[in-house]
DNA sequence: CTCCATTAGTTCTATTATAGAACCGTATAT
DNA sequence: ATATACGGTTCTATAATAGAACTAATGGAG
């Protein structure tokens, strides 16, 4: 059967997860970070077959993430990432520095993030902005926003009964 | 064919992408922080399929992001977050923020995420430990770190010839 | 004490996505 | 004029997924 599908889902989860559920898509978005963005280079450097590598590349510009640009007439392609797409490496980020902790000894991280301006090392730490405290430190707990729909079917399906 | 699989690689978000690049995996842990524990409740509140649910937990279990705990003997259980797993939520965190932001228009978020101790709301933002800047202001760039393979060959076809 | 519901799976099958390879068309470089 | 690079498309086999049916053990209701 077909793969299940998030995106109808009034949750942010299911959303990002939606997209970002996939092998390919973080692989794909990582090679950017190395400068990658014709078709060819991130199809050697990932050894991605060639049509799934343009399916995702598809999703990817459908969901606002790269941008296809013509460098070369008539099918020279480059994908940028675009205002979205930046937006996304947050969570990349978040992946590198739980991995770095979790799957490698302290001290022998295979990848460092630098600032490619400074050159200075970039340590990701995901922090509640209101508190200024680390996230890790947090007891998270779901509620209905403002855009949950106005049910009590819905609300009940996903809150229980409160 | 079989799935490509990246743990071999030294790279963490290749590491992190093995685990989380799968649309099961965050919609599993999401679950936990409405409370849910049970194979039943994950299986129903997701509409999985109990053979998938089945291969998951048992992924996250033998990764360390979830203990299976008998709770009633003999074949009763509850699957609860370890600190790897409590650590693994700040990537949910990230994806949610992302999505509320581009994936739902302003003020109309569906899910809000709060301390549960509090009740204050989360708001969650991936920033540099050093600088204490949003990540989203960086320009990342990855570099070998200590861990990286000590080749000629494996930084040439990571970093090029640089 | 018996029957039913709950929990936590396992097994089975049809369909789909994936990987891998071969192929194609256009344009620049040699 | 020929070769190479680029950006795909097409084809096939295999494996993963979804969905449904089935199993087994216990606890609780009557």
């Amino acid at each position: 059967m077909d793969r299940k599908r998030f995106s109808n889902q009034p949750c942010p989860i299911a959303q990002a997860t939606d997209i970002f559920g996939d092998w390919w898509i973080p692989m794909i978005l990582r090679e950017t970070l190395y400068g990658v963005d014709t078709f060819s280079e991130f199809q050697e450097r990932l050894d991605i077959s060639r049509n799934i590598l343009n399916q995702r590349l598809k999703l990817l510009v459908d969901n606002g993430i790269l941008s296809k640009e013509l460098y070369q007439a008539p099918n020279r392609f480059k994908y940028v990432l675009t205002q979205k797409g930046r937006s996304a490496l947050s969570i990349l980020a978040a992946m590198a520095a739980w991995a770095n902790q979790w799957a490698f000894p302290e001290g022998e991280h295979p990848i460092r993030l630098l600032d490619a301006e400074s050159g200075e090392p970039l340590v990701p730490l995901v922090i509640d902005q209101r508190s200024g405290e680390p996230m890790e430190m947090k007891e998270i707990k779901l509620a209905p926003g403002p855009g949950f729909p106005n049910s009590k079917e819905a609300l009940r399906r996903r809150f229980g009964i409160e």
